[in-house]
DNA sequence: GGTAGACCTGGACGC
DNA sequence: GCGTCCAGGTCTACC
């Protein structure tokens, strides 16, 4: 079946796909052909779908691998808003970015909005994957976490979705951090997990909240295997953009930019957003470095 | 509040 | 093939 929900104008669907790394992470799957991406999720009822996503007239279809109930559908069609993030409006951003070359294409290509994965859990999961250590590798550990945990799609059982909490929480230390090689970042995970499937941690709420971004921030540093970097980067996810994912790549952007190579650090990094204001971490995300390493 | 060392994996490199 | 070094953020202990 097939859904059709619409966008908030201008949208691309190529830029949220293209906006950062998570559409090379599984459960997400481009869809090359014909633009698109694909997502393996299991819906709150138990039932577990491929939702391949296209541009559309005015927003995106979805196409779905089984025919969905109404509150199926429904959840559907939240969860695709959230990950694509339909409804955001970027127009002051747009009017700020339009003043700056290195931001020009940001407008042309209606960028702005960045892929999330279904729930915020997964994408707390995902952020703590990143940390320390080298993209190959967090590649791996998310495709280890959806092999050995994730449910099975009925139609291609070979493609998995992305753990519920409540199976992770059902899991232990050793198994993930031995089997599904996910190191020290183990017990980070399984905390994680046990604290959401018990309703001790609400993240879902966190989509809704109007706490001010700097509490926001201290909420997300108290997770066990979030520092500032990840706080930065789940807060951009939740479209909060007062606050830089300063990581060692940020350094080597930024000397290169403006310090002819030189050793810079996270001061140096602040100092050249600072007077961008609330969209500092946007105008970060999508400035265009010239810098590819 | 700031700093040092440990944590863990895998790629690069030298032998 | 083996051993060593290094990169990559966060944690804890300590000052």
């Amino acid at each position: 079946m097939q859904l059709l929900l619409p966008a908030r104008q201008p949208f691309s669907l190529t830029s949220v796909i293209n906006s950062h790394g998570w559409i090379r992470l599984l459960p997400f799957n481009e869809e090359p052909d014909q633009g698109g991406l694909s997502y393996i999720h299991q819906l709150s009822s138990g039932s577990v779908v491929n939702l391949q996503v296209y541009q559309a007239p005015g927003g995106v279809a979805v196409n779905t691998s089984s025919n969905l109930t109404a509150a199926e559908e429904q959840e559907t069609a939240n969860k695709i808003k959230w990950m694509l993030g339909l409804e955001q409006d970027f127009s002051d951003f747009y009017a700020v970015a339009v003043q700056e070359p290195k931001l020009a294409h940001v407008v042309s290509k209606a960028s702005g909005r960045l892929l999330r994965s279904a729930t915020l859990f997964e994408d707390v999961v995902k952020t703590i994957l990143t940390t320390n250590t080298l993209w190959a590798a967090t590649k791996r550990m998310c495709g280890n976490l959806i092999s050995q945990f994730g449910e099975p799609l009925p139609v291609d059982p070979e493609r998995r979705a992305f753990p519920t909490p409540e199976r992770l929480a059902s899991s232990n230390e050793s198994t993930l951090r031995m089997e599904t090689r996910l190191g020290y970042r183990a017990p980070y995970v399984l905390n994680l997990a046990k604290q959401v499937a018990s309703e001790a941690l609400d993240l879902e709420a966190l989509k809704e909240t109007d706490l001010p971004t700097a509490e926001l921030r201290k909420f997300l540093l108290k997770i066990k295997g979030v520092g500032p970097y990840a706080a930065a980067n789940l807060l951009m996810l939740l479209g909060r953009y007062d606050d830089i994912p300063i990581d060692s790549w940020a350094f080597k952007l930024v000397s290169h930019e403006w310090y002819n190579g030189e050793p810079v650090g996270p001061g140096e990094v602040k100092a050249h957003f600072e007077h961008w204001g609330k969209w500092k971490g946007l105008v970060y995300w999508m400035w265009d470095w010239s810098y590819q390493g």
